[in-house]
DNA sequence: TATAATTGTTAGACATGTCTAACAATTATG
DNA sequence: CATAATTGTTAGACATGTCTAACAATTATA
């Protein structure tokens, strides 16, 4: 058992960049430059000088004016970048109640910085709350009442349950 | 209500170099850059590069060869920081069982991420999780039940809360 | 199919933040 | 207190990733 993990030798950028053409190339779409740069919010120029460093890393295949397609290799990076982003939308978002497009960019931001092990942790936690019914139920309302009163539901007092209404 | 914060202006490096002269300031002493310089893992020539960067923003007071010292501008960012990052270190080390090396390394990156919105929403998590015995004791334990077995306990089920055993 | 519109590339400027090498100031000590 | 050791600064190189301007290829259309 050595390095169960290569990855994250990307930057930032790179990885959005893996990731846009992967999301942008789902079922055989063509994948244009413009179309990336639309998504990633940067200039043409930009995409292609980070086509041709990923082409030199060989996880994008890319020829002038040509084809973009990632290798399996970038491939195999791109998913899990994506893993990452959703996972992490999905804690935001499900589990903290954070609007869709906050989740969103939070995710976006933090999907490049989270280690692998706080990374699985938390697609376990919120594969948890999902599943478990009667966990999530009492953890949910009471959540939720917390957060909107500021104080702790009677359930959760120290004393005793207490029954009244 | 136009725009109630205006911080996040900063870039993680610069957050980063108030972050570690609070820290080294706390309780009047003396700040220097070597200090800075070893605890962010840099060499001197960035940190007086960077003091020059803080001073100008008058985020920072520094004076060739001189003291170093916060503005209380200066002050106010690096405790928000400070703020978002102990607040993640708990939430990984309490909420989630991650080890403190981990947790760390993990809040020293998301802390200059992170929205405010998620932020908050997070520290209440995690105080929640903290002060709701009952919640937290059902949470913690069918969790680690969870991250143990990798299947949901028995009082999980769908169907019905099991009474055996 | 010739020309116009669109898309993509190249060249090179710029911003950020790091580094090394050389030098300067401060502090410690023989 | 003179000199050595330490600490700090300056200058300038370098890496990354962005941009604009100018040009080139491709695609659409009159």
């Amino acid at each position: 058992m050595v390095k169960q993990e290569a990855q994250r030798e990307q930057t930032a950028s790179m990885e959005d960049y893996l990731e846009a053409i992967a999301s942008l190339g789902e079922g055989r779409k063509v994948v244009r430059v413009k179309q990336i740069s639309e998504m990633l919010g940067v200039k043409m120029p930009s995409v292609t000088s980070a086509l041709k460093k990923l082409s030199e890393q060989e996880l994008v295949e890319h020829e002038r004016y040509g084809h973009i397609k990632l290798t399996p290799e970038g491939n195999k990076v791109a998913r899990d970048v994506i893993r990452r982003h959703k996972a992490l939308t999905r804690f935001f978002g499900q589990a903290l109640g954070i609007n869709e497009e906050t989740a969103e960019e939070d995710a976006c931001k933090i999907e490049h910085v989270i280690s692998s092990l706080s990374m699985e942790r938390l697609a376990k936690f919120v594969e948890f709350i999902e599943a478990c019914p009667l966990g999530s139920a009492n953890f949910s309302s009471r959540y939720e009442y917390y957060l909107e009163h500021g104080e702790l539901p009677q359930d959760c007092s120290k004393r005793s349950v207490s029954k009244r209404k």
